[in-house]
DNA sequence: ACTATATCCTGTATGC
DNA sequence: TGCATACAGGATATAG
């Protein structure tokens, strides 16, 4: 599942692949992943072709390309979007390719999305910031974060701290694995009400979520499976790394105690019962 | 204003 | 073997 690390390792692939290309030609396979734009999938395919790309950016799950004259494709990966190239692996092995775009260079740079939770839209104006994100608070990697008023906020919710992780409008970038990876290693139980644990809890758990993330990235990011790849096809190792999620049954890695899987929000929550117990007591000294 | 839930989507795994 | 069901979970619309 693509979150942030995994879409930051997309980033870095597209950024190696359409920086300075401009665009041949756009074909639309399918309706649905470009949904978001307005004007139609006809409309998505003839407006990008003549445009050239300049360093693509992300803010939390979200990936734009900016366009040299100021607009962007704006895209999200979704549960399974992957932004693939040609140049190692035959396209006729991708089975669910949704747009194609022709590159100047020759390559063809593909959206595949099997479950098509994702999609590609065009943002006009949008290259600095498209505003369609306005309501996405920045991320924990974002030099502009400000930590303090981000503890506060937290702090703030009377919402389990799970969910608030969750919120995109609160801090974007954590998805259900990184958010029971921070908690394992904060040692929180994913329903405590944010704002009974003290200032000082929320911000070793904002830096545990950094942090994991951090570990995360250098490893090319969590696959499960080929649902998530970079632009070349690679998975990343991380999910060997994981402490928390999908290890259910596994013994905790600090304490021994096997991990176990609860019902979350119509998914699954993971955690430690030994060192990550209920809400008593949760966040005292 | 804030919080919680239903919905979209398809492939894989599992049960009967 | 076939059919049904559960599960994976991002963002968003809607309800409370």
């Amino acid at each position: 599942m693509p979150e942030l690390p995994e879409v930051e390792t997309v980033r870095r692939g597209l950024e190696a692949v359409v920086t300075g290309r401009t665009v041949k030609a756009v074909e639309v396979l399918h309706p649905r992943p470009v949904r978001r734009h307005a004007a139609g999938p006809d409309d998505f395919a003839s407006a990008l072709v003549g445009r050239t790309f300049a360093v693509p950016r992300r803010r939390g799950k979200y990936l734009w390309l900016p366009l040299t004259d100021g607009d962007a494709v704006l895209a999200h990966l979704g549960m399974s979007g992957q932004f693939r190239v040609d140049a190692t692996t035959a396209m006729t092995e991708h089975r669910h390719v949704r747009v194609g775009f022709a590159l100047d260079d020759g390559r063809t740079l593909r959206f595949c999305d099997q479950r098509m939770f994702g999609g590609l839209s065009l943002s006009p104006g949008g290259a600095e910031l498209p505003a369609e994100l306005r309501h996405i608070a920045r991320d924990l990697f974002d030099p502009e974060l400000d930590l303090d008023d981000l503890v506060a906020r937290v702090a703030r919710s009377r919402s389990g701290v799970k969910r608030v992780l969750l919120n995109q409008a609160v801090v974007s970038g954590i998805g259900n694995i990184y958010a029971d990876e921070a908690l394992w290693r904060a040692r929180l139980h994913h329903a405590v009400p944010a704002d009974e644990l003290p200032a000082q809890r929320v911000r070793e758990l904002l830096e545990a979520a950094r942090a994991v993330m951090a570990d995360a990235l250098d490893a090319g990011g969590t696959s499960f499976d080929a649902l998530y790849v970079d632009v070349n096809g690679e998975s990343g190792w991380f999910d060997r790394s994981l402490d928390a999620y999908g290890r259910a049954g596994a013994p905790c890695r600090r304490c021994g105690t096997p991990i176990v899987r609860e019902p979350f929000m119509n998914r699954s929550s993971f955690r430690c019962p030994a060192c990550q117990p209920g809400t008593v007591r949760v966040g005292q000294p």
